[in-house]
DNA sequence: TTGTGCTATGGTAACGATACCATGTTAACG
DNA sequence: CGTTAACATGGTATCGTTACCATAGCACAA
């Protein structure tokens, strides 16, 4: 495979006139580019990104760490970082840490290894500590989607306390008074968010004897088993909260499952929309994130960063949801 | 930032002794070992892969070039890819072509010069050429989903044209006999082998005159398009083939728009299964492809090319479709 | 004329690691 | 006791590129 120095030599020039040719840095008469660019066609040249990263301190790589790609709120996230990345000659690294902590922390440690310039990090189980080493180690980093107490970072999520808030709301505006949450973990900040606003609505309606909260991790097994447990309360609940997309599609084949309408019998709302490029009819009332755009956004912020174009202070960019009225919350009682 | 050099003169050793511990490569006393962990810890260090990499000539890197990480068919092939790969330490850089040939071209090429080991590529606008110079430039590369003909590649698919006879003939022994096929793009080796299996179905139906076949693009949008255009005809098609899962959804919503009952007034099948945390109830006909394993295989096939191990030969895997009927399909035709 | 600044190009070192080769120490064996 | 082999460590060159500094021609102003 050729290099700089046999595209210099066919050219007549020595490597760095190649290396200025390629890079379009510095100058370079008409008649030299066009030897050095016939000559890189001539050779097949590719320039090798390692040998330059090493030297320029630059790889002009981001790495977007998410706990599960197969989330469509996290694959839309990382259509608008790709897509943002890319516009802008950015290579993007997915790592999926499946909410583990051993997955996170080696993940992070070879992103380092890579030299990434950025992350873009939706953390399962950072700690100022791991944020710290990270920017030590001279690579940047924009928390998306959650937040991690008592460090200094530049933030991008939506908010989950007045989402769920809004949500409940509505419910109790319905007449509802008996709503069950299926939180998701209880360490997790979007999870405890949207629960904070679960339990606002339902203490500014006086219902605080009517609290009920599940906590479970993010998936739909686990959405499936808190209804389960739901439906043992007798009275029945009259509606369901699920704290995310992956629960609410948990609780809904429970409740399928165990011969109960929705809305009929019992609401359901939820966190988190699903693109309609995946649903031929829209049920859920939900308080839609715009995942797309939290990528992009964040992934704007990094690059600034990168770019020292930012003020030095840390941003929390916070964008609102949309709640989105549909069947599954059904009608005011009767 | 820290050296390999700093390490080694704060463990008073040499550089390559470092090198040793660090790759668990050779010779290295329990008591250096040890001397050189602390040191590592003492200072922070992490290797940096890029030095690695240019002197070894290994990445550990692979690419997944795909059309769009938005569609849960590609997600989960991306899903299997990644498990597979960071499970023996490799990464993987995902590439988004959404069927544009500039873009392909543009990511082969930033791929090249990140000198990735291999390319798992769903081939959008390949040639020939263009493999071959991946291959010249030292990369390996596996075809994924689709066929790029008179090259000598390593391939790993689905039967298409299987799957979807599969599904027309369940269609016919239903008793339809007026079917029509929403295809996808003309020069996608999968939309031929799909619209190939259709045509067969027909022909040994001998419903040759009933063989209707309309193509466009992947996506919902078209579907929606191509089943307007169906609901054209008179009489109207008494079933539905859509060639892949957003042309599907699509047709499913143009019928729904135009008042018609799926399955009782027209049944649809698809190819492409949805994943089933995504899905309440599923309602589709389909020929599901084994998309996570699809990745896997492919991945597997890939490293064991970088490995050495593989014959010589070029594979071509091709893995089952299943044919799940649900209700999509609808009844037997009185 | 001298000085200044733009254009155009090149030489040398360095980025941070490992490949390759060399060397010394120790244990084991006939 | 000498030879061999496994163990343990180090020196030097090199991967392919760019940072940094240097040089030289030329136009133009003072």
């Amino acid at each position: 495979m050729p290099t700089i120095n046999d595209v210099a030599k066919r050219a007549g020039v020595a490597p760095i006139t190649v290396s200025r040719v390629i890079n379009d840095s510095g100058y370079a008469s008409q008649e030299t580019r066009k030897r050095v660019e016939t000559a890189i066609a001539e050779l097949g040249y590719v320039p090798n990104v390692l040998a330059r990263s090493l030297r320029s301190k630059r790889t002009n790589t981001l790495a977007l760490v998410i706990t599960d790609i197969t989330n469509p709120f996290f694959t839309s996230i990382s259509r608008g970082v790709e897509d943002t990345a890319s516009a802008v000659g950015y290579t993007t690294i997915y790592c999926n840490t499946d909410e583990s902590e051993k997955k996170e922390k080696k993940y992070l440690q070879l992103l380092l290894e890579k030299q990434v310039d950025g992350i873009l990090l939706v953390p399962a189980h950072s700690t100022p500590d791991s944020l710290e080493f990270i920017q030590e180690q001279g690579a940047s980093v924009v928390l998306l989607d959650r937040k991690v107490p008592n460090v200094e970072v530049d933030t991008v999520r939506c908010d989950s306390e007045a989402g769920a808030y809004s949500l409940i709301k509505l419910l109790i505006d319905r007449g509802h008074r008996n709503i069950v949450a299926l939180g998701g973990p209880r360490e997790t900040s979007t999870s405890v968010d949207r629960i904070a606003g679960y339990r606002r609505a339902i203490a500014e309606a006086g219902l605080a004897d009517h609290e009920h909260v599940y906590y479970g991790p993010f998936t739909q097994a686990s959405g499936y088993e808190l209804t389960m447990k739901a439906l043992t309360h007798n009275p029945l609940p009259t509606a369901l909260f699920g704290a995310n997309n992956f629960i609410s599609i948990g609780a809904m084949k429970a409740l399928r499952d165990s011969g109960i309408q929705v809305p009929e019998e019992i609401a359901v709302v939820s966190f988190d929309d699903l693109p309609s490029t995946l649903v031929v009819d829209p049920f859920f009332t939900v308080a839609a994130q715009p995942a797309y755009q939290m990528g992009q956004k964040a992934t704007e912020l990094l690059l600034n960063r990168l770019s020292g174009e930012a003020p030095q202070e840390c941003q929390e960019i916070i964008l609102p949801v949309e709640i989105i009225v549909r069947q599954s919350s059904g009608n005011v009682l009767a």
